[in-house]
RNA sequence: GCCCUUGUAGCUCAGUUGGCAGAGCACAUCCAUGGUAAGGAUGAGGUCAUCGGUUCGAUUCCGAUCGAGGGCUCCA
């Protein structure tokens, strides 16, 4: 009989706790949930687990499955529960935080654990090569930073052994693309930890990627209907207290600095510059809708352990906007951004896109009137449906000032990034007084939306990277073409080919370096260079250029006007293709 | 911030069971007439993260500090 995965892993995770806790004897059980690709359990050990002691008890989970128990379930009270686990302090405050009544208890063996179930019937169900003993990792004890650390050991699970292995070779390759690691390998970026952590410094050839990419979007902004802003990097207090900044998301900013008496903060947002905009001047129906963007770098707190590569950052730059329109408009708004998100997605070369959609969070702290929630998750349901967009409900995963849509996207080698974000906000407009003067003379309250395409520049930054590899576009390769002599002889026609190239627009230059041709082949593939010219005697004479493409073809030879067409053609349509 | 791991040349990493430190790549100089993923030689480069302790002697052992990596939602 076959059980379902996660009845696997969850069985897989008591196995690994009998093994424990017979290994480290007085070792406290917590809990061991199965989780998105295996499991894990959290104890509390006499002494500490070290990464090396994980293949003994891998062992001894073999050991275990090969010795085919079966896994009883047990009904009792809660006070029987309390006796059977009076040594396990875990277990009882899980026992007293459960209803009174039936409570079931699994054993497999001479171990017994507190579970919901269900269960594989007997060990026998378990398979030995399906799974892998990960980490271990620290825990709190219920996610509380409060309560107790506890020793937390991660493992992979799966149906089969196909699966498992595909698995690991997901996460070589997803090693092999790490954007930190490949950050330094093509010198893009880097980051100072004397300077700074979690500020990135983008390098000459990051600097080329952003231009480019930002240069297309400032284009796509225009071309749909957007207005772009500058705003400044600092704000007085009054604009944080007014914005409800400093009441809600104070721990997220950094400290004042005083200015004249006055504290100014450095920005995590920039809504409430934008509202200051829009309060600049009495506005018509007839302006609406608004839609101002801003490639603006705010700053925000993240906590020391949790900044990662060019995911995870304090200083970056959103690709933001705010829409203010009238609530007649709104929906068609949210479709349009929907649209453009996708637009511009698509042409990034993300074509797994679904959407995520989180409604009003549960108790009394959202702001605005539930109709108004109703109403806006309304318009973004029916913008998910027009776009034929698959879309999941996140109840009650709303911020408290609006309900969103999220999108996230599926790169390269499988793993779901989130980019887009478009949150509709009841606050703001409500604490800036943000008002427009309707056709029947009335001053009414616009509806506002942030919205974010790319989230920031810097993780879109670091899931391109991971997702391309390093291997851009030819659009926003840092670098599109190197020109590779033969040998010395040719290096005046190699120079002038990239003279060629650069003048007509084309970022391009020779290795005129006294390394040999194949060194240089080498060191143009692992820069992921789109393209090599190769040129010796015969284009010399022939006034042509040898072109080797980054994936190892070849084409046929060429001036160098033709290949500038070439790339221009794919640029100018922001291929995909070589 | 907390738990585990970790910190040796610009990069990737050896190594020293305590006796003044090594390789490859990159860099510099020289040699090399070379056709699609590394030609050769020589050289320069490190207060072995920082501070303190133990010791005749510490990069190595111990402690602290700073940084980095993995984790801290997944509910019996």
């Amino acid at each position: 009989m076959s059980f379902p995965v996660e009845t696997v892993r969850h069985s897989l995770s008591h196995v690994m706790a009998e093994a424990v806790v017979k290994l480290y004897p007085g070792a406290k059980v917590a809990i061991g949930p199965a989780i998105d690709d295996g499991f894990y359990y959290d104890f509390d050990l006499p002494s500490p687990i070290q990464p090396d002691d994980l293949p003994a008890v891998e062992k001894e989970m073999r050991r275990i499955i090969s010795a085919n128990v079966p896994f009883k379930r047990v009904e009792v009270s809660k006070a029987e529960a309390r006796d059977l686990f009076k040594d396990e302090p875990y277990k009882l405050e899980l026992i007293d935080g459960l209803d009174d009544g039936t409570i079931t208890v699994y054993e497999q063996g001479a171990f017994r654990d507190l579970c919901r179930g269900p269960h594989v019937d007997s060990t026998r169900d378990l398979r030995p090569d399906c799974f892998k003993l990960r980490a271990v990792a620290g825990a709190y004890w219920r996610g509380d930073e409060k309560r107790p650390m506890l020793t937390r050991i991660y493992a992979y699970a799966f149906a089969s052994k196909a699966e498992l292995e595909a698995h690991l070779k997901m996460l070589e390759e997803a090693e092999k693309r790490d954007n930190r690691k490949l950050g330094k390998e093509l010198d893009l970026f880097s980051t100072h930890e004397e300077a700074g952590a979690g500020l990135v410094y983008w390098h000459p050839k990051g600097g080329r990627f952003r231009v480019e990419l930002e240069n297309w979007w400032r284009d796509e902004h225009y071309k749909n209907g957007y207005e772009i802003l500058f705003t400044p990097h600092i704000g007085k207090s009054w604009l944080w207290e007014t914005s409800g900044h400093l009441g809600f998301y104070k721990e997220g900013m950094y400290s004042p600095m005083e200015i004249d008496e006055d504290d100014y903060y450095i920005k995590p947002m920039n809504c409430p510059f934008h509202m200051m905009i829009y309060k600049n001047g009495v506005h018509s129906y007839r302006e609406l809708p608004m839609r101002w963007a801003e490639l603006g770098t705010v700053y925000r707190y993240e906590r020391s352990g949790t900044l990662h590569g060019l995911m995870r950052v304090r200083g970056f730059t959103q690709d933001d906007a705010h829409i203010i329109c009238t609530p007649e408009q709104i929906e068609d708004e949210i479709a349009e951004v929907l649209r453009f998100s996708l637009h511009m997605h698509k042409t990034l070369g993300f074509k797994d896109i679904k959407a995520y959609l989180a409604t009003r969070p549960a108790g009394d702290g959202a702001v605005g009137a539930p109709e108004m929630w109703d109403k806006a998750l309304e318009s973004l349901r029916k913008a998910v449906d027009a776009q034929g967009l698959a879309y999941e409900m996140d109840e009650g995963g709303g911020a408290f000032y609006g309900p969103k849509i999220d999108l996230k996207v599926k790169d390269a080698i499988g793993r779901e990034w989130q980019l887009t974000t478009i949150q509709f906000d009841f606050n703001e407009p409500e604490r800036f007084d943000l008002t427009y003067v309707d056709a029947d003379g009335q001053k009414k309250r616009p509806y506002m939306v942030h919205r974010a395409l790319l989230g920031s520049i810097e993780r879109f930054f670091g899931v391109y990277l991971e997702h391309t590899a390093g291997a851009f576009p030819i659009w926003l390769a840092p670098e599109q073409a190197v020109v590779i002599p033969v040998g010395p002889d040719f290096a005046d026609y190699a120079a002038e080919v990239a003279a060629e190239l650069k003048k007509a627009g084309l970022r391009a230059s020779a290795m005129l370096s006294d390394e040999r041709m194949n060194a240089k082949i080498r060191d143009a593939q692992k820069q992921k260079v789109p393209y090599m010219l190769v040129v010796g005697a015969k284009e010399r004479d022939e006034g042509v250029v040898a072109v080797r493409v980054r994936d190892g073809r070849q084409l046929p030879a060429m001036p160098a006007s033709e290949f500038v067409g070439m790339v221009r053609g794919l640029v100018e349509a922001r291929s995909l293709e070589l």
